[in-house]
DNA sequence: CTTTAAATATGACTATGGTCATGTATGACT
DNA sequence: AGTCATACATGACCATAGTCATATTTAAAG
């Protein structure tokens, strides 16, 4: 690896560190960029050679603790089980795994659709992290047609677009609320109306 | 009516109205509070004596709009048809009015969503659109499980908040695509999916 | 070791949302 | 009508995200 390779990396990560620790002393909005770039040593529009945006930051912080979680997942989705409980061990892990910090979550989600919800826009790729549940659903709910245990005239697309509503929506609904119900059992709760139907 | 309650309103109505122009010539954010201002002839912090912040408008425009809609579909709960059918009509004219302009929609809606996703948190009152149809589909679902049209041991709160959350999302989802599918069609074979459940 | 071109860093500069001390119009009261 | 408190308008000013022409560093070629 070439020195300026180096550097480029080395820079790159003092950025995200500092970075990291300001915005979780301040907040994002209360965090600027002429004091990130100050404390890491840099200029400011050394900055902007690294990120496109401020929010960009936010992007990247994201993405990455996604990738962890998603990664500690992907495992569960392999055993043999029936395709709701594996649908619903699924969610309620990702639940756990924002429960475990509610406040930091409330962070990133809230300014990551900030963010999201413009430029994500312009692009016709779609890489929202909605997407990506989306697909996983999509895929074990296949598995389940076939094996029966999902109804098998049902449209697999709208019902994976069901789960993922439900499964950001509940997030959002939590995160807003000031009492501390569990977003855990809400969500398990709901994947068992949802597979048992709402009418009678 | 007094003549400065007159000048008021005369003002906000000034600045709405060209507002309203500019940003359907140009985009919200392309559309600055100086331009706004300069048009409608007052000064820029006259602006902010109406709007605290220049979002703040556009949820007036969303307001506004979400009014006209809320009323025209009022009507359509009251008919005494089956919970399911209620609620199909409601969701399904609710989407179609959203189909007529699909452009306006979009901007509304994100940035509605950028907007809200902030300042939305700090109140503990939620306001949120998603609040108002929430509610009007819990009352709907009540009525139901008395009629017996529900699953009597269903959590109706639950139930409504997946109708809200399937709706919503749906609606993002045919808002980011690029493709023309019918949103109000889309909307309305989920609901059939929720009523009768994904498992077999 | 020089030279050179490309990658990268820099910070003065711009654009724009938002603030605030000050000025001005309004209407209640005498 | 004259006086005064209050509501409202004003625009200079500030803070900060983002740009860009220029300077510097790197890596390769001669």
């Amino acid at each position: 690896m070439s020195l300026r390779e180096k550097k480029k990396i080395e820079t790159k990560n003092r950025i995200f560190e500092v970075s990291g620790r300001l915005v979780k002393e301040k907040g994002f909005e209360n965090t600027t960029v002429d004091e990130i770039t100050t404390e890491a040593g840099i200029a400011k529009g050394t900055f902007f050679n690294y990120f496109p945006t401020k929010e960009a930051l936010l992007l990247y912080f994201v993405e990455q603790k996604d990738e962890l979680i998603y990664n500690l997942i992907e495992n569960e989705t392999k055993r043999s089980i029936p395709t709701k409980e594996k649908i619903k061990n699924l969610l309620v892990r990702l639940a756990e795994s924002y429960e475990k910090d509610k406040e930091l979550t409330k962070l990133l989600i809230f300014e990551y659709r900030r963010y999201i919800g413009y430029s994500g826009l312009k692009p016709g790729e779609d890489k929202s992290r909605s997407h990506r549940l989306n697909k996983i659903l999509h895929d074990l709910l296949e598995v389940g047609v076939e094996k029966r245990e999902v109804k098998s005239h049902i449209e697999v697309k709208k019902a994976a677009e069901i789960l993922t509503a439900v499964y950001f929506h509940s997030l959002i609904v939590w995160l807003k609320s000031e009492s501390c119900f569990s977003f855990s059992m809400d969500i398990s709760g709901k994947i068992d109306l949802l597979f048992e139907g709402i009418g009678d």
